[in-house]
DNA sequence: CTAGGGTTAG
C-alpha cells in the first residue's frame, strides 16, 4: 500500500506537515484540495484516504477530478474506484463507471471494477462487465482472470467457468499460478473435482494457496479423507508449512468424519506453527472437539479465547445441541448477547433447534421475539427453524402462521411445513403442500420426499405413496435412501400387507437398515404377526444389539399372545447383551414450572392429589367402557399389572395437567419414549370426558386427542 | 487490478 509520507506541493504540503499521519487527515484538508491542480496531489490524497475510508472525502476528491478534467488519467480513475470499494460503496463505482463514457479505461480499471463486483458477491454483474470489457476490444490479463473466476464459481454455473477456462488458454494465461489456483477453486466450488484435480495436476508450479484450494474442494464434496490426504501431502512435499487456512479446513474434515486422532495431530501442528490463537483455527478446533464428542475440551478452548466472534458462540451452541444439552444451548444464546455479540442466522437456527428439542414453547417464543427485534424474520433459514420449533412445541397453528408470513419460501421452508403437518397427523394437508410446492417449480430433494412419503403412509394413501416413490427415480433422478424405503414399508405395514412389505424389503437394491426393518417390526406388533415379527426382530438384534426398543417390542408382542416364557427370555437376552431400557419419563409445564414424572413417581409436591385424580379418572373411563391392556405392563407379577399400568409417567403428567391447568387450556405432555398403548386409550377417553384437548408429544410424533379421537388414528 | 478458510435451518 502506497502511503504518502511527504507531499511536495504548496497547500497540501503544509496540511500534511501539520498532520503527519494520513490517518489524522482533517476535513480541512479535503476542502483545500481545490487549491491544487496537480493530479499527483490528488492521487496522493486518494491513497491517504484509502486508510481513513471516509466516503465523504472520496466524493470530494471525485468532484475535483471531474472539475479538473482528470478523468482521462487512468491511475486517478483506478485509485478512485478502489477508494469507493474500500468505503464499501460499490454502487458509486458502477455510477462512476457508467457516467464516465468519455474517460479512458484500460485493463487495470476494468479489472478493478470486476474485482470489486466479484468480491461484493455480485457475480452476474461481474460477468456482464467482463463481457463489456471484451466487447470494447480490451484483452483480459492474468489479473482479470484471477478476479473473474471467483465470480464464475459464485454464479453456481460451471458453464461460465468453463468458458473462462477456454479464454484463459486462448490468451495463454494457463501457466500463471494465480489463474491456475483460481481455476482449481472455481471447479472445486462448482463441485467438479475431476476438473479441479486435472487443472491442479497440469499447473507448472503450485503454492500453498493452490494446495489449500484442493482441501477446500474435497471438503465441499464431502470427500473428507481426500481432504486429509492433501493436508498430509502438503506436509510431505510443500516447502511452506500449513497455514491457518490449511489447518482450519482440514480440521473441518476431521470434524465431519469424527477423526479425533488426526484432529489432535492437527491441533499439535497448529500449535507448533503458532496458529492456535487465530480465530478460524480456534473455531475449527472447537468444532472438531464437539463433533468428536469431546464437548468439554471444546469448552476449555472456548474459555481461553479472548475475542470470541459469533462463529465461536455458534460452535459452542451447536456443540450443546449435539450432545443433547439443550437448556445449556439456550443459556449460551442469552449469554452471548450480554457479551455484545449479535446472533446471526446460524445462531438462531441452532438455538431454535435446541428449543424445539425441548418442546419449550416459552423459550422458543422468546427467541422468536429476538429474531423480530434483530431483523431476521425474513430469513428463510431462521423462518424454517421457527416453523419446526412451533410444530415440535405442539403448536401447528403458530407453525402455519410463520409459514404464511415468509415472503420468499425456499425448499427448506416448504419441507419444514410439510414435516410439521405430517407430525401432527394432518397428512392430507402435507400432501397438498407438497403438490403446491411442485406447482411453484421448487425441486424436491431427499428430505422433502421423506416427509411426503411418511404423510402418505400416515393417511393410508398407498397408491399416491408409490407414485411419489417412483417419481424420485423417474422424474427427479435421485436414488431412494433407507428413510424412503422405511416409509414404503410403513405404508404397506400400516394397512396390514405384511407379506408384501417383507417382499418389498427383499427386493431393495440397498441393504435394509434398522429403520426399514424397524418399520416392519412395528407393523407386526400392530397386527400381532408373531411369525414375521420374530424373524425381523432377530435381524434387528444382530444389526443394533444395543437398541432396547426392539427387545421391548418383541417382548410385548409375545406377552400379548400369552407367551410369557419366551417374553422373559427376550428380556433376559437384553440383560445379557447389557442393554437397558431407558426409563420412561414424561413432563408437563404448569405456569413456567416443568414437572417430571417417572413410573410410580411420588416425588411431586402434589402427589396425593395426583393419585386421587388418577383414581377418579379410572372410575370414569371404566364407566365409558375402558379395559386395561395389561400386555403393556412391564411387571409380570399378576394383580400388580393393572395397578402398574395406572402409574405410567404420562398418566401422572395428565393427572397434574387436569388438576393444575385452567379449564379449557390444552394439556401438553411430552414423553421421552413411544407412548404406551394403554395410556393412549386413556388419553382418548380423558379428552372426551373432560372436553379438553390433550397433546402428547412422544419420541416420534404428536398425538392430539380431541373428543375421544387421536390425530394419529391409532397407529404410531 | 489477481487466487484459498471456520459454524447453520427441513
Amino acid at each position: 500500500m502506497k502511503v504518502p509520507l511527504r507531499l511536495e506541493f504548496n497547500k497540501i504540503d503544509t496540511i500534511f506537515h501539520s498532520t503527519p499521519s494520513p490517518l489524522n487527515l482533517s476535513h480541512q484538508s479535503y476542502r483545500q484540495i481545490s487549491f491544487t491542480h496537480r493530479s499527483t496531489n490528488l492521487n496522493n490524497l486518494l491513497n491517504a484516504t484509502l486508510h481513513t475510508k471516509h466516503l465523504k472525502h472520496a466524493t470530494q476528491i471525485h468532484t475535483q477530478i471531474i472539475t479538473n478534467n482528470y478523468t482521462c488519467l487512468p491511475f486517478l480513475l483506478n485509485n478512485l474506484l478502489n477508494l469507493y470499494a474500500k468505503c464499501g460503496n460499490i454502487n458509486r463505482n458502477l455510477l462512476l463507471f457508467s457516467t464516465n463514457h468519455g474517460g479512458f479505461k484500460n485493463v487495470v480499471i476494468w479489472t478493478s471494477l470486476i474485482t470489486q463486483l466479484s468480491r461484493s458477491s455480485k457475480p452476474f454483474k461481474a460477468l456482464t462487465f467482463f463481457n463489456k470489457m471484451r466487447s470494447t476490444g480490451i484483452y483480459p490479463n492474468h489479473y482479470t482472470f484471477s478476479a473473474i473466476l471467483p465470480a464464475c464459481a459464485d454464479s453456481m454455473m460451471v458453464e461460465h467457468g468453463e468458458q473462462m477456462h477456454c479464454l484463459i488458454w486462448k490468451h495463454g494465461f494457463q501457466t500463471d499460478i494465480f489463474v491456475g489456483t483460481a481455476l482449481v477453486d472455481m471447479y472445486a466450488k462448482c463441485t467438479d473435482m475431476t476438473s479441479a484435480e486435472r487443472v491442479f495436476a497440469e499447473m507448472p508450479d503450485r503454492n500453498l494457496v493452490s494446495w489449500n484450494s484442493m482441501i477446500v474442494g474435497f471438503l465441499q464434496k464431502k470427500l473428507y479423507y481426500r481432504a486429509v490426504e492433501i493436508f498430509r501431502e502438503i506436509r510431505r512435499q510443500v516447502s511452506d508449512s500449513p497455514d491457518e487456512v490449511s489447518c482450519s479446513s482440514v480440521l473441518s474434515a476431521c470434524a465431519n468424519i469424527g477423526c479425533l486422532e488426526f484432529g489432535r495431530q492437527v491441533h499439535g501442528i497448529a500449535f507448533k506453527h503458532g496458529l492456535v490463537a487465530l480465530t478460524y483455527v480456534n473455531n475449527s478446533l472447537m468444532d472438531m472437539y464437539c463433533k468428536c464428542g469431546l464437548f468439554g475440551d471444546a469448552l476449555e478452548l472456548f474459555k481461553t479465547i479472548g475475542d470470541r466472534d459469533v462463529v465461536a458462540w455458534n460452535v459452542v451452541i451447536m456443540g450443546c445441541v449435539h450432545c443433547g444439552k439443550f437448556e445449556e444451548a439456550c443459556r449460551y444464546f442469552w449469554f452471548m448477547r450480554t457479551e455484545g455479540i449479535a446472533p446471526d442466522e446460524t445462531t438462531y437456527s441452532s438455538v431454535l433447534h435446541a428449543s424445539a428439542s425441548l418442546s419449550a414453547l416459552n423459550q422458543g417464543t422468546l427467541i422468536h421475539d429476538q429474531t423480530l427485534k434483530t431483523g431476521f424474520m425474513n430469513n428463510a433459514c431462521v423462518a424454517s427453524s421457527l416453523i419446526t420449533m412451533y410444530a415440535k412445541s405442539g403448536s401447528l397453528v403458530d407453525a402455519n402462521r410463520m409459514f404464511e408470513e415468509i415472503q420468499e419460501r425456499n425448499l427448506v421452508c416448504w419441507t419444514a411445513m410439510i414435516a410439521a403437518c405430517q407430525q401432527h397427523g394432518c397428512a392430507n394437508q402435507a400432501i397438498e403442500l407438497f403438490e403446491e410446492m411442485l406447482g411453484k417449480g421448487i425441486e424436491p430433494d431427499y428430505i422433502s420426499f421423506v416427509s411426503v412419503l411418511s404423510a402418505c403412509s400416515h393417511a393410508g394413501h398407498v397408491e399416491e405413496g408409490f407414485v411419489y416413490f417412483s417419481s424420485m427415480t423417474e422424474v427427479h433422478g435421485m436414488n431412494p435412501g433407507p428413510e424412503h424405503y422405511a416409509c414404503m414399508v410403513d405404508l404397506l405395514g400400516r394397512i396390514g400387507k405384511l407379506e408384501e412389505a417383507k417382499r418389498f424389503i427383499e427386493s431393495m437394491p440397498i441393504k435394509p437398515d434398522s429403520s426399514v426393518l424397524g418399520a416392519l417390526l412395528g407393523a407386526c406388533r400392530n397386527y400381532g404377526n408373531l411369525e414375521i415379527g420374530r424373524e425381523i426382530a432377530k435381524r434387528l438384534f444382530a444389526l443394533e444389539p444395543d437398541n432396547p426398543g426392539n427387545y421391548v417390542l418383541l417382548a410385548n408382542m409375545l406377552m400379548r399372545k400369552g407367551m410369557m416364557e419366551e417374553a422373559d427370555e427376550v428380556r433376559r437376552s437384553m440383560g445379557i447383551n447389557g442393554v437397558r431400557k431407558e426409563p420412561g419419563c414424561s413432563w408437563i409445564d404448569v405456569k413456567n414450572i416443568t414437572s417430571v414424572f417417572t413410573v410410580h413417581d411420588r416425588s411431586h409436591s402434589r402427589t396425593d392429589e395426583i393419585y386421587e385424580m388418577l383414581r377418579k379418572l379410572e372410575e370414569l373411563v371404566i364407566r365409558k367402557g375402558y379395559k386395561p391392556e395389561t400386555q403393556f405392563a412391564v411387571n409380570s407379577v399378576e394383580g400388580y399389572k393393572e395397578q402398574s399400568l395406572w402409574y405410567h409417567s404420562e398418566k401422572l403428567a395428565l393427572a397434574l395437567g387436569l388438576l393444575a391447568l385452567p379449564v379449557g387450556a390444552p394439556i401438553i405432555i411430552k414423553k421421552n419414549l413411544r407412548t404406551c398403548g394403554d395410556c393412549h386409550t386413556v388419553m382418548k377417553f380423558a379428552s372426551e370426558i373432560f372436553g379438553r384437548e390433550i397433546i402428547l408429544r412422544d419420541i416420534n410424533r404428536f398425538h392430539k386427542f380431541t373428543n375421544g379421537l387421536c390425530s394419529c388414528k391409532d397407529y404410531w
